[in-house]
DNA sequence: GCTAAATAGTTTCACGTGCAACTATTTTGG
DNA sequence: CCAAAATAGTTGCACGTGAAACTATTTAGC
């Protein structure tokens, strides 16, 4: 309390878009790389509630069940690597928790023995189909406060901006990029 | 090249708003969250050259002087923690740092000695002046792809999620939450 | 006024992650 | 065919971060 600069307005909405001049000053709250990095983070952190504590997965492992539970037939890691654009030394570990965990299979591809196909088990299967539901409820709460057409805006928005960014591939361009 | 599955449709626009009916799955590229998590990342990414190759700040430090530099008045690191929402350890590590590189100073508050007040000195005030134009042109870059009243929209959407989060604070909600 | 609780900030520790090096296998090119 | 480059996946390492413990100081309660 007692703070003396407590007044100073910390509001973020109606940003001066209007005026694009000499503006002398970032304001962090209005600078939208910043923003949206503090609400990822806490959608993650609220969304964690379901996955880890109750199902004790980690966000990686996480990918790998959503990947393989959306999907019908069995893929590589590489392949849930770059799709989820998460790195493959992560994907690894993941995976191999999962494996341990029973969730996962990974079936050895005879035609090319580097790669390993995986898919769920049914154990693996089911915790899908308990989870997703959880989860979908989870963004529906944070997804409350648009309307239906707000929400539908806010995916055209993210839309246009994950393509500008390349962040929307095919399986194509995704195999031209390596590092993921 | 070559995998057979790569004409499985990664192609995220356009949900299927209309039928929050049985779905059966969840597809990760429709999943809000999800790709809130990867466009923050792959934004910070994209900017992290401005103030880490150029000028060797990492983020944390960026928002101290970011908060430092927006306001006039010098404040405490546990104000910039908070309205950061950064962790008050990453900040005080930051602070550290950006002492020892005399980017900023603190003065004793004479009225409770626990606490510091920081602000910028020349070369911080400097180093914001010649960042922050240079940052807000990447954000400007970022969001080429958005018409300017598309960005208005984008800006009051994450505006409602924000304020719904209640990640929008002033001071005084501020100091009601502790912990950061 | 003295003890207990609260608060600002620092530091230690454990952990997850990205990078780069590594193994194993396959592909390419001469 | 054989050597060199490429690729799938794993692992060691360094580093940044959050939680929790800690120090110093202030506030609250009796």
């Amino acid at each position: 309390m007692a703070r003396t600069s407590s007044d100073i307005a910390l509001k973020t909405r109606e940003a001066d878009e209007a005026s694009p001049g000499p503006k002398s000053r970032l304001d962090l709250f209005k600078f939208v790389p910043f923003r949206l990095n503090r609400l990822a983070a806490e959608v993650s952190s609220a969304l964690a509630v379901e996955y880890q504590e109750r199902h004790g997965l980690d966000i990686p492992a996480w990918r790998v069940i959503a990947t393989l539970g959306f999907r019908n037939d069995a893929c590589s890691a590489q392949y849930i690597s770059q799709c989820t654009r998460t790195h493959k030394s992560t994907i690894s570990r993941a995976v191999t928790a999962l494996l341990h965990d029973g969730l996962i299979e990974r079936v050895e591809n005879e035609t090319d023995r580097r790669e390993f196909r995986l898919r769920l088990t049914k154990k693996g299967r089911a915790l899908y189909e308990e989870l997703f539901p959880q989860l979908l409820r989870r963004e529906d709460e944070i997804l409350a406060c648009l309307s239906a057409q707000e929400r539908k805006q806010l995916s055209a928005l993210l839309g246009k901006i994950e393509e500008s960014l390349d962040l929307i591939q095919t399986s194509e361009e995704a195999d031209a990029k390596q590092a993921y």
